[in-house]
DNA sequence: CGATAGTTGACCCGAATCGTCACAAAAGAC
DNA sequence: GTCTTTTGTGACGATTCGGGTCAACTATCG
């Protein structure tokens, strides 16, 4: 009578269990078999959809992983490994594959890591941007500005600032509001705040980030139909897009901080830079 | 001029990143920009022997997954993330999946686990057998008796039988060698060790186990081409297996301890019961 | 303005999986 | 004993997804 549909009892384990390799079937078949405890090839028919002929080639290949064990009886009778079992095969298994991997790809990286990049870069996804910036802040020598809405100055952002800090690095961070305020002066002590360096929480800008004046990265928050960051960084003093946002970066900076300060502060770039296109 | 083929190189690595869900086009290109330090359509489509006009769809998905930035420049740019961060979010990747796919699982297993179980049942993978001892061995109350020929005493199993020891269980252990007989003795001083049981060297007998004598399982290693290992096991007082494996079982065991017993411990079953077939 | 190179999209092909069916072997009913 | 039902095995299209090639559009440069 609920609104609960029948089937559905254990599509999310299904789902997963798919995106760990296995295939539809044979996931369906492992779930049936874990909720029945044990059954023949028609009792899993019923209660999946999976074909019955088919339950026999799905058993049969969950038997070779190791995930169910075959009955001898005149109907043959399946029953499924501990949850335990299947899931300490997996992670057995991807620890394995991560440590192979890590190794390999090591022995492929170029010795230059990256660092005095000509272009301008981007990064799409939001969570590929916070990994951006974590990199960029642990990197981090003398100084560190940070500017974003609120929603992006996540726990892991402030700790990664926090750890630049005590390794020596001046940390500023802009765009907070007077509440969170306190949850970076407990993490940071030595952290500058400032409210904003100017308005623009009517814009789609998403954050802001300059390391040691030598990095800076800019992300956007596009709404097309659903909210996604896309963010362009630039590395390295002769960097077109460093360059012209350093100086209007520290010149802000400098002019929130101490109003008697006028002009620009670093002088090797005024308007005529050309701005990063698109 | 060597015998390396030049496309193999980072092959490993390709592969590793398949198998974690990358295509194979998508594998290729992140590895050999790892290799380029940065790139562009040509030169990876270069190196790689993906179709170039195929490289933008595959850096495309790639930065969305966050494992490449894409550089502005009249021709495109690519540049990877350092591996660390690909490895890591694998990492964090399937730690979630497999974390909710434990819960969600969880939810569905029957109370009653196992046990009791009337007939006989058949595991195919030898890693998968070894679970089964694993299992058996963990659950065991007051006594384990194993056999196997030496490959398959491994330290995972010595150290569960250890662990049970431990737990009051009395360990009893055949088919060892003088030499490895060191090693079990170290592990598990109480443990009472037999040179064999029978004589098995020339068949394809690969372990026997029996715990709390309720519990059997036998393991045969079928060398069609490669060697496998099948087991069949069976749990209960009223299982035909262990009825029948019990009784010869502890003959043999109360046989080759003390000498001065002669016939039957058990009374149902004497030496005609069968050996061990094939 | 034409040539070269970069970029995008469309199309075809093969492998793996889904889904269904036909048929032999086995078990049970009469 | 035969007959019917169930069980097990294999084969066959349909579909999906990634691999592979091609044509066309765009930008850049001489």
């Amino acid at each position: 009578m609920s609104a609960d549909v029948p089937e559905d009892i254990g599509s999310e384990a299904i789902e997963r269990l798919q995106k760990l390799g296995l295939t539809e079937y044979n996931a369906r078949i492992y779930v049936a078999l874990l909720r029945l405890g044990s059954g023949t090839a028609r009792e899993i028919a019923e209660t999946t959809s999976v074909p019955r002929t088919r339950v026999y080639d799905g058993v049969e290949t969950l038997e070779e992983r190791g995930f169910v064990d075959v009955g001898h009886a005149s109907p043959k009778v399946f029953r499924p490994v501990s949850r335990e079992t299947v899931v300490g095969q997996f992670q057995a298994e991807y620890d394995e594959t991560l440590r192979d991997l890590s190794e390999e790809l090591s022995t492929l990286e170029p010795a230059d890591p990256r660092h005095e990049q000509t272009g301008v870069w981007t990064v799409s996804n939001s969570k590929a941007v916070t990994d951006r910036v974590l990199e960029f802040v642990e990197e981090a020598g003398e100084e560190v500005v940070y500017m974003s809405v609120e929603e992006l100055l996540t726990d892991g952002i402030i700790d990664a600032l926090a750890a630049a800090n005590e390794g020596g690095a001046a940390i500023q961070i802009a765009g907070v509001s007077p509440a969170t305020r306190d949850r970076i002066e407990t993490a940071i002590p030595a952290a500058e705040t400032f409210e904003t360096l100017w308005e623009w929480s009517d814009t789609t800008a998403g954050r802001l980030l300059m390391v040691d004046r030598d990095t800076i990265l800019i992300s956007v928050l596009t709404n097309d139909d659903v909210p996604e960051e896309t963010a362009i960084w630039g590395s390295g003093s002769y960097n077109s897009l460093v360059v012209v946002l350093k100086a209007v970066f520290t010149w802000r900076i400098n002019h929130a901080h101490r109003f008697e300060d006028s002009g620009s502060v670093t002088d090797d770039a005024d308007g005529s830079s050309s701005p990063p296109e698109a």
